[in-house]
DNA sequence: TAAATTAATGCAACTATGTTGCAATTAGAT
DNA sequence: ATCTAATTGCAACATAGTTGCATTAATTTA
C-alpha cells in the first residue's frame, strides 16, 4: 500500500491523513511486524509524544492499528488486517517472538486452532510465543 | 497451604520469610487466579511500593511467582504451580479474563493445545482469552 | 538467647508511559 | 482563499519501573 492508499484509508475511517499519521503507518508497514512503543518513538522523532500517544489512540480506535501484545512492560502495536475496521476487531492469530533475534512475527490462519473451556464461552482469544523463527532455526 | 509452609516455600526458595512476603501470597492465594498490580498493591497497604517492586521481582525470581500477563497497562501476578521452580517456569495454560466479571482464571491442562508453525520452533506459549466465564455464562 | 551477619525495607530521586486541558496550527471543505 | 473542525504541541499531573543508600528486621551462630 503506497501513500495515497494509506491516506485514503485514514479518511475512509473519517481520520484526517496527516503528515504523522500517514508518517507512522508507513514505517509499520515497512517494520512488517508488531513494533514496539519505543521504536515507533524513536522512528517518529521528535515528534511530541502527547500526539503520538493520540495518533495511537485513533488510529487503534478506528481500526487502522491495534495493541497486538504487550511484553516486558512494553507495548507492540501492528497495523490491522482486512478483518478489521472502525466496528470489527479480530485477531486470532498467533504473535511469535524469536528469543535469538528479536523479531516478532504475527502469523495468521489460526483458525484450525479450536480452543475450548467447558462451562465457558469463548470470544477472543490470543496466543503468545517464543522459540526460533525461520531465519534462526 | 498455611503460613508456615508459605515460610518454608520461601525459605527453600533462598528468601527471608519477612511477614510482607508471607502477607502477599496468602492474599494471592486467596485471590485464586491472577491478581493485577494495583490491587496487590491495595490490599499490601501502605507498603512503600519500591518495597513491593522488590518483592515481586524477589518472588518471581524464584519461581514462586510469575508475571502472567498483562492488559490494559497492567500488569497480573498468579502464584506458579509446581511445575515451576528456582530454574524452571513452565506456564503453557490459558489465562482467561470474563468480559462480564472480570475474573480471571488460569485455566491449565492445555496439554492438549498442539500449536505449530511451520518452519518455526517454539519452545513456549500463553493464551490468553476472553468471553464469558461459568458463572457469567 | 544475645550478638553477629545478611537480607529486606523505606526513602529520595530519576526514567518512561499514560492522560487531560488548552491554545496554536493544519487539513479538508466551501 | 477562507472557514471550520480536527490535530498538534506544551504544560502538568499520575502511575509504574528502577537504582542507591542508610536503617531495620530475619536468620545464624557462638
Amino acid at each position: 500500500m503506497n501513500t495515497t492508499n494509506l491516506s485514503d484509508l485514514l479518511k475512509k475511517r473519517g481520520l484526517k491523513a496527516t503528515v504523522n499519521r500517514v508518517n507512522l503507518l508507513e514505517k509499520m508497514q515497512k517494520h512488517g511486524s508488531a513494533m514496539g512503543y519505543s521504536s515507533i518513538q524513536n522512528e517518529m522523532k521528535p515528534i511530541d509524544r502527547v500526539t503520538l500517544y493520540r495518533i495511537l489512540e485513533s488510529l487503534k480506535e478506528k481500526g487502522v492499528i491495534h495493541k497486538a501484545f504487550q511484553e516486558n512492560n512494553e507495548t507492540y502495536y501492528a497495523i490491522c488486517g482486512t478483518t478489521c475496521d472502525t466496528d470489527t476487531h479480530s485477531h486470532e492469530h498467533i504473535h511469535f517472538k524469536c528469543s535469538n533475534c528479536s523479531s516478532v512475527t504475527c502469523v495468521e490462519q489460526v483458525k484450525s486452532i479450536n480452543i475450548k473451556i467447558p462451562n465457558y464461552e469463548i470470544h477472543d482469544f490470543s496466543i503468545n510465543a517464543t522459540g526460533l523463527c525461520f531465519n534462526c532455526n
